[in-house]
DNA sequence: AATGAATGAGCCTTCATTCAT
DNA sequence: TATGAATGAAGGCTCATTCAT
């Protein structure tokens, strides 16, 4: 018998060695055989567990988007109030884990190369939608007359516009936090007087 | 006798067939080949021009956020308060020559591989510094008590992500205007009661 | 405890498996692999049963080779004239198991290669010596005259060249019967005008 | 300029190289790489001229089949009468550029591939089906009761048969002419009494 | 005996870059 | 100035073979 069930392991260190790679040498330069060698296994093995070197960088972005969903989960199962839910998925964007140099750079990585891959649409295309209507519900329990869509897609965007300006300078946000920015966004426009209430 | 001054003609014909390459192809398969060829020229003359393919890149997004700045410039001249002078820096992000899925999409594929190029990472650099300057002196004459630094933060996350989804959805913003939602989005956090004030 | 005796049963399974592959996938595309998912058994255990891909090959040839000659054998038992021979080992050649699409593919493929494996050649050597020796002793009794040494050439190259064209179309003898063209040829040269007699 | 109209000369060269290399490694070993060295240029330059290996393989089949084809019309030319002609096209077959070791084992390995290749069966049963009409419209003139089919198919095979047999073991004809083994049986065939009249 | 995970060499192909013309 | 032929270094991927279990 063979080393059994080597499988989910070898996936797994394949795709954080992928993410890793990206931060280090850039999307160009996270070769195969890179990405291997920091995975600490032979470059054949790659193509034993991933049909081919798209599919390992469609599952390292499938991985970033299910951690980002992770963590809004578990925020959101404590939270009770609506403006509660909207501070869950916003601090779930930016905990430490995801809102790290490593997985910003390879999320923006990914996401700039997404129009040449229906798959990398598809997947972002639907953490789009499924944010969007997370935000748009919450936000019409605590002020019905907004324009919950624009909110919404205004909140989103912030929140991709800090995580792209995150990875360039990855020590912009050291003395500003991108959470705050977003939370006082929020607060501003469900404000009496502000243009979304 | 050689052809006087083809040099910025050529120059500028390859930038752009870098731009028009970069969306159509994605960066990773706009070859230098594939540009020349929209370009209408050989392989070979790219190497005249440009020193190397880093070169034509850096010139590209040289280029683009040059255009946006002329954009800029062109509005702020005809501003007279700074309330026009915000909106006129945000209506040029949004000038149609500059937000359209051509531009969008090579702003930012070359924005994601700024992490390894100094260059990039330095005029990208610069650009955000102008920006937050110029928007930091307006917003602190509309109201000397806000936090101007996070503001602009704000507003030129807001811009970039707005960028950013608008490449990965080129109908995205056919109903919603990007313009209005980051004009909201200014007018509620200078609103009395915004966060910002 | 062991399965007993699960040498030969294996190595015929996987002997099998390789001539079915080479039709089915070419020479070039039969992998290792596919021969042994072919067999229904693990690429490894391959080389527990043949030193290497070579060796395989080179049984499968071989068993092609004697398969050939079984036929033969046992319809040269029933022969009893110098004629009843020779058509014994030309009817041998045209038996339904061996001039199929399955077999003449893998034989043409293999024997294509032997002038790079001397293995290959040995035996393919062999067995031409064998038939052209069987050949010119029947000849020699129907006609002592004849060229025995050219026509036993001709009658083995006109089979083998049947051979060829028939891996490469299937159902080119549909309707012309291979067995009669050889006959026919023999009869043509053994007949008196004819240029063998 | 760069060198101009090299593309005739390296792909007649690139092609040569093929079917040397074959020859010498065999198809399986023929690499690109190696087809370029014996061609004395670099790897790279074969995709320039040819848009990849199959392509490359299928203009060297060609070759052999349109040098086949000249050798015969040249003879053609000067053929006077209906056994002169079919023997040109006999004579043709053996022509010393065609029937050398180096040709033949390169024939007969793309031969054996055929079966996996749409554009090398489709080439080769072009040849096949020329062959035999210009053999039966001779044939036909010679004796009008022959079964000029099967006899056109027998002649085809047998020349075939003899350039399988001389791939394997190219000092078999060098007692025996295989182009006189060919005429015999013609003329054996038409020969009052051979089955063929 | 048998598995299938793992290796590493090598293949085809692409591409930035150079160079003769 | 301009061409496109030519180079050579990778890159992704395949595959015979080995090995731990």
């Amino acid at each position: 018998m063979p080393k059994l069930g080597m499988g989910p392991v070898r996936r797994r260190q394949l795709v954080d060695a992928t993410i890793t790679s990206i931060h280090e040498f850039g999307l160009a330069d996270a070769t195969v055989t890179r990405i291997a060698k920091k995975a600490g296994v032979s470059p054949g093995i790659v193509h034993h567990y991933f049909a081919d070197k798209d599919e390992l960088l469609f599952e390292s972005m499938r991985l970033m988007l299910k951690n980002l969903r992770s963590q809004a989960v578990a925020r959101l199962t404590k939270a009770h109030t609506p403006h509660e839910r909207i501070s869950a998925i916003i601090d779930a964007s930016f905990a430490p884990e995801q809102f790290s140099p490593k997985v910003t750079t390879a999320w923006l990585a990914l996401y700039a190369s997404a129009p040449q891959s229906k798959n990398l649409t598809r997947i972002l295309t639907l953490y789009h939608h499924r944010l969007r209507s997370n935000l748009i519900y919450n936000l019409k329990q605590i002020s019905p007359s907004a324009n919950h869509v624009q909110l919404a897609e205004a909140i989103s965007a912030l929140i991709d516009g800090l995580y792209l300006r995150g990875a360039l300078n990855p020590s912009l946000y050291k003395t500003t936090s991108p959470k705050t920015i977003v939370s006082d966004f929020v607060q501003s426009a469900l404000t009496k007087g502000g243009q979304y209430v």
